[in-house]
DNA sequence: CACGGGTGCGCG
DNA sequence: AAAGCGCGCACCCGTG
């Protein structure tokens, strides 16, 4: 069953559908009421279908109503629109409307303290009829040629929407006393606003003086290169590993001065006051904010959290994080599309590069690993690029895979993920740049550049399709983890039980009551499995997941 | 003064 | 150890 809202000023329209589609009940609810009657309804466990969830759900958890599965309408438009596989849609083929213009949503104050605010519904929106929309993607659907994968590709997108608003609402447990601990190791004691902390003061001073430039902002790249040219420094840039590689006095001070001022810019003591509120880091998740599908974020840099304080997340008192990586997800991503036997046979039971190294393609793990890698970027030169041909003579359908990926890129077409999610179409000035090549008035600079953005081209397709193939199976395993946690605690509210908490690309951390941790981090691996059964049916490529139980997060592997 | 591109670096 | 995918953010600096 299926709850259409439509929300219109003061009041909320309500739309029981039956499995088949039939309007079964249709009421008119007061915007009050709606926290109750969503409770009463999800007994039934329908799937709400909503315009978009950070709109809706918010306030339902707010007020402790927390809803298993829904149809996140904007966020399935956007696939289905795009998709290969639904393209002879009625929904692919119309001109766009509402639903392709529909907002980012734009900024709303006092959003980065609170998980309890909304967007209002804007003009355009309120026009377009959230019931018509899910019954033209129902039709997308169900007229293509294999609804399985998009199905699948549908809802776990708008599960991994749920999870994005309550892992928001329940907040990632951080302890502004051991970041400020570390802060004050590092810097020095908080200074005052606007002033350098004592140990960034002391290196500027032994940076200008070996550089006998007594006003140097080492914050100004072409002023610090030059400076450095004038000491007799061949460096090209100011980056930090080109700079490690010459000798000099100042490149010990000027080295730790990057690192603890990018420390302070980006995980400073501002940062602190501004995203951990209550002992709570609360990012603004964006699902389906990068085109592969990856979710991106919007302030706090929480995708980015450094290595080195991550012991400042700690679990509450009688609680335990359960920090789970998969293990080298992206190879093994691409065995399952490739089918390639082989490299499933290299990752059964081990570590998928070791395997490599077993298989005697190469002589090391590192090797296995940049080579790897260089064939899902598309690198041609260096280590990976003389590694490749070894690679490919053990595992000819994997490369093969990504190679008629970047084949498709370079010719300017769409490639398609394992789920559904396809590729967006190369932009205008691509277009023109390989038809001015290839036309008789074409000069050899004409065609450099054409080949050189065909060939960039390439590479965005090559990794589109294992990159948002991986995003699709993180969203599975999520949302299979997501049902066995709520298994393990069924009556509790988000936050009483073990609950996701923060979601890196390919890690996840849930945050549970000691006594379930165990269980927890059972819960983890056999969503792994399960996901990677949705995704690549039988075929038998396995998805190891270490589960650590630990006390922060810096004690996790 | 606002804005946007460039640079550099954090993450996967 | 570096160059090849996807990001966000802080900062600098030139432009309008």
């Amino acid at each position: 069953m299926h709850i259409v809202l439509d929300r219109s000023g003061a009041t909320v329209g309500a739309i029981r559908l039956d499995d088949a589609g039939a309007v079964i009940d249709e009421r008119t609810i007061p915007a009050d009421d709606l926290v109750d009657f969503v409770r009463t309804a999800e007994a039934e466990s329908p799937r709400w279908v909503w315009n978009d969830t950070r709109a809706w759900y918010p306030r339902l958890l707010a007020a402790g109503v927390r809803v298993s599965r829904c149809v996140d309408l904007q966020l399935s438009h956007r696939i289905v629109r795009m998709s290969t596989l639904t393209a002879e849609s009625d929904l692919a083929r119309a001109l766009p409307g509402p639903w392709d213009t529909a907002p980012e949503l734009d900024e709303e104050p006092e959003r980065r303290h609170t998980a309890l605010f909304e967007f209002e519904v804007d003009g355009a929106e309120a026009h377009a009829s959230p019931l018509d929309e899910f019954r033209a993607q129902s039709n997308a659907v169900a007229a293509c040629a294999e609804p399985g994968r998009i199905r699948l590709l549908l809802a776990a997108e708008s599960a991994g929407a749920l999870i994005a608003s309550e892992m928001r609402f329940a907040g990632l447990p951080y302890s502004v006393a051991r970041h400020d601990a570390l802060l004050t190791g590092l810097l020095g004691p908080r200074p005052l606003a606007g002033a350098r902390p004592a140990a960034l003061e002391q290196l500027l001073l032994e940076i200008r003086d070996a550089l006998e430039s007594p006003t140097l902002n080492p914050d100004s790249p072409p002023e610090l290169l030059r400076a450095l040219q004038r000491v007799g420094l061949m460096a090209t840039s100011t980056r930090s590993w080109e700079l490690r590689e010459l000798e000099h006095t100042v490149i010990e001070p000027l080295l730790q001065y990057k690192k603890l001022s990018r420390l302070l810019t980006a995980n400073g003591w501002a940062w602190l006051d501004a995203w951990i509120v209550d002992g709570r880091f609360r990012p603004d998740y964006v699902p389906g904010g990068v085109v592969t599908g990856r979710w991106a974020t919007r302030g706090g840099g929480a995708l980015q959290l450094p290595r080195h304080v991550r012991g400042a997340v700690v679990a509450d008192p009688g609680w335990k994080l359960v920090v789970a990586d998969a293990a080298q997800l992206e190879p093994r991503i691409l065995t399952g599309l490739s089918g390639d036997t082989a490299m499933a046979e290299a990752g059964r039971g081990k570590d998928l590069y070791e395997g490599i190294v077993a298989s005697g393609a190469v002589d090391e793990r590192a090797h296995a690993k940049v080579a790897m890698l260089g064939a899902m970027y598309g690198a041609t030169t260096g280590e990976s690029g003389r590694l490749l041909p070894r690679l490919t003579r053990a595992f000819p359908r994997a490369v093969r895979l990504v190679e008629e990926a970047a084949r498709a890129g370079e010719r300017g077409e769409i490639v398609t993920s394992r789920l559904g999610r396809s590729s967006p179409k190369p932009g205008p000035s691509w277009l023109a740049a390989q038809s001015v090549a290839s036309g008789a008035e074409s000069t050899d600079a004409d065609e450099r550049r054409a080949r050189s953005q065909a060939r960039d081209w390439g590479r965005f397709t090559r990794n589109f399709v294992v990159q948002a193939s991986a995003a699709e199976w993180a969203l599975c395993w999520m949302a299979g983890l997501r049902n066995r946690l709520t298994e393990l605690a069924p009556s509790a509210r988000i936050g009483e039980g073990p609950h996701l908490v923060y979601f890196l690309h390919d890690e996840v951390i849930v945050h549970a009551p000691a006594s379930l941790a165990e269980r927890t981090a059972e819960a983890v691996v056999d969503s792994a499995a399960e996901a990677g059964r949705l995704l690549f049916g039988g075929f038998p490529v396995e998805f190891p997941v270490t589960a650590a139980v630990v006390d922060d997060y810096a004690q996790a592997k």
